[in-house]
DNA sequence: GGGGTGAATGTAAGCGCTTACATAAAGGCA
DNA sequence: TGCCTTTATGTAAGCGCTTACATTCACCCC
């Protein structure tokens, strides 16, 4: 016997199931179903039977029975490096409205830039029946991506166009991006140049954003080596802390090139509080165009990156796939600087 | 016949599931799951033999399976009002770290302060079997609240701490708070103020600020509709044109307060376009005390909220509910100011 | 008017797990 | 040695849905 029932006398206070539905309609469980799902395969006088039975119980569907038992459940997954800056806010944005268009949720999960934790959260999504996963970059655990291809997972790799990666993704060439960016940089005449980078081991974009770097300074004549390069984990603070200790040195560099606008926003600050000036006493760019760059004081010169685009993209992609499209194809997009007031020619020595 | 095990030679392309593993270990699906969940109720030897199976397989567990059977997911939900900008950032991950060490995961979505959409959001949570939620301020549906209770779903509400409100609440207590700052404000020889705050209509927030803003004025015998106040979406564009757009009487407020830091960096960004200087010209305040605050120049005199307090506590009081726990009591933190520099004497007119 | 057609609905078998209960194995003690 | 615990494992009944297939019924055509 189910106590569900209410023997006595008050409403069940338990949560109502599709069942109660079915017999406060008058119909079987099937129809119940098929009234909510495929509205149009049930006749009117029914669905309105059952609508008003829905509304009268207060149903609320059960997620996880009905993923279970449907195999599809019109969630994607997101995973991102982080939440406490707003450089994948705008991105995400765009994915989730594309996908609001479609029916679909998003769930989003933040690794805190650690492929083990990443890979945890891929499982944790797909566990949750994600049916398919928005990656930033291409670096990752083979495990991670084993589980994938085994679970049959369609995902897009966004913020990272890589020419001779194979997998589909959707972005810009970090490498190529910070090689235009450095060359302006170069060819205001700088040539002690430093770079304060994120943590390049588990990282591509970042990885690539340096070997940008170094390719327009080879291109210009000049050591790579002799490039200052610090490395550190994002934030503001530490992104003032690595310019405070490069500028300590004999030959301080002129220019310093920052990984990411978060990065570049803490030197300017530090800079400030050194009593240097920007950019006559030293140039500084960020990477990613965020909020945060034109609010600061200067603003400061970056590289713009098509968030916006990236995100709506990733999602046509993505909801393509999971109905069976042909596979997508990867999808290059253009980066371009946003000229601002932190870069400036090289200061007469 | 299932077709899953493999006729074909090459192993099944399924997903492995529980049977799967206990067959291959030769157990039943029983003790698999209790090697899962509760180890210490298996012998040694069976853990050895079933966990060695799962690797092999790869096995996963269902997580909507498992929330299906066991009606408990350990995984939270919170739903903020945006993830556009930092101002929940810190409270949740402080929230989403205390849930961390109990082996709890978190769901976030975001209801863009649109109290429907909250609506929505809410119901999507609890259908995926969140056990708990986190929300924002007291505002909100009745349906919402309705739908709350009728599921018996725990919840707390955080950043904001009404006296008069009978939910279980934690955070500090907004009116209060701006009544403080803005006390400091006419304490500088402000008596012409602006008042820039995001719509009030839906958030208890914004309304508890702009009142203690109010009362600050009452307090110092000024009248509070002397203040100019212009509501406004978020954003550091709509901060800006607030204030621009009051700047532009006749006689302009000499101390804008803003309902939050984003609207404030954008007045002081606006400010400087204009050609004014902050706090000379005119003072702003913000609200919030996210790390724009510091990093606009000039850096900005705001009350700092206890964002970390808030996210673990609440965190805390939800593990506590779940466990059946006595109902916690709501908790009042402390705001203070934090001093800056785009607060400043009135100008001598 | 009989048989064929198609639309509307019902029946019931799972989906992959958890867990109450049943059973078996292993000691402990008189 | 026999009986009673205690502990480890197995059995099987769901959890709340979806959906393939079966059934029913109205209608139409020759």
């Amino acid at each position: 016997m189910k106590p569900q029932s209410a023997e006595n006398g008050k409403p069940a206070d338990v949560v109502p199931t599709l069942e109660d539905v079915a017999r406060h309609a008058g119909v079987s469980t099937a129809t119940v179903s098929r009234c909510l799902n495929s509205p149009e395969r049930v006749v009117e006088r029914t669905r309105l039977k059952v609508l008003h039975a829905v509304r009268e119980l207060g149903y609320a569907p059960n997620f996880n029975a009905r993923a279970l038992a449907a195999k599809r459940t019109n969630t994607f997954g997101a995973i991102i490096p982080t939440m406490e800056n707003a450089i994948f806010a705008k991105g995400l944005q765009a994915f989730q409205e594309e996908l609001g268009t479609h029916g679909i949720t998003l769930l989003v999960a933040s690794s805190s830039y650690s492929p083990d934790l990443e890979n945890d959260q891929v499982r944790a999504l797909v566990a949750r029946g994600a049916d398919a996963l928005l990656l930033i970059g291409h670096d990752r655990t083979p495990e991670t991506y084993a589980f994938l291809e085994r679970r049959k997972i369609p995902y897009v790799i966004a913020w990272a166009y890589a020419p001779d990666e194979p997998r589909l993704s959707i972005g810009f060439d970090n490498r190529q991006a910070m090689r235009v960016l450095t060359r302006k940089v170069l060819e205001f005449g700088h040539e002690r140049l430093g770079f304060i980078t994120a943590p390049r081991a588990t990282n591509d974009r970042a990885r690539g954003r340096y070997q940008g770097a170094c390719d327009a300074m080879a291109e210009h004549g000049l050591d790579p080596t002799s490039m200052t390069v610090r490395e550190t984990t994002y934030g503001i603070e530490e992104g003032g802390d690595a310019f405070e200790d490069m500028m300590a040195a004999p030959a301080p560099p002129t220019a310093v090139l920052c990984g990411n606008d978060v990065l570049a926003a803490g030197a300017i600050k530090r800079a400030r509080e050194m009593g240097l000036t920007v950019p006559q006493d030293v140039s500084i760019t960020g990477f990613d165009d965020i909020e945060l760059a034109e609010i600061v004081t200067p603003a400061i010169t970056t590289m713009h990156v098509p968030h916006r685009e990236m995100g709506r993209r990733s999602a046509e992609l993505l909801v393509g796939l999971c109905n069976g499209e042909p596979t997508g194809r990867s999808l290059e997009l253009e980066a371009s600087i946003r000229w601002r007031e932190s870069l400036g020619p090289v200061a007469r020595s």
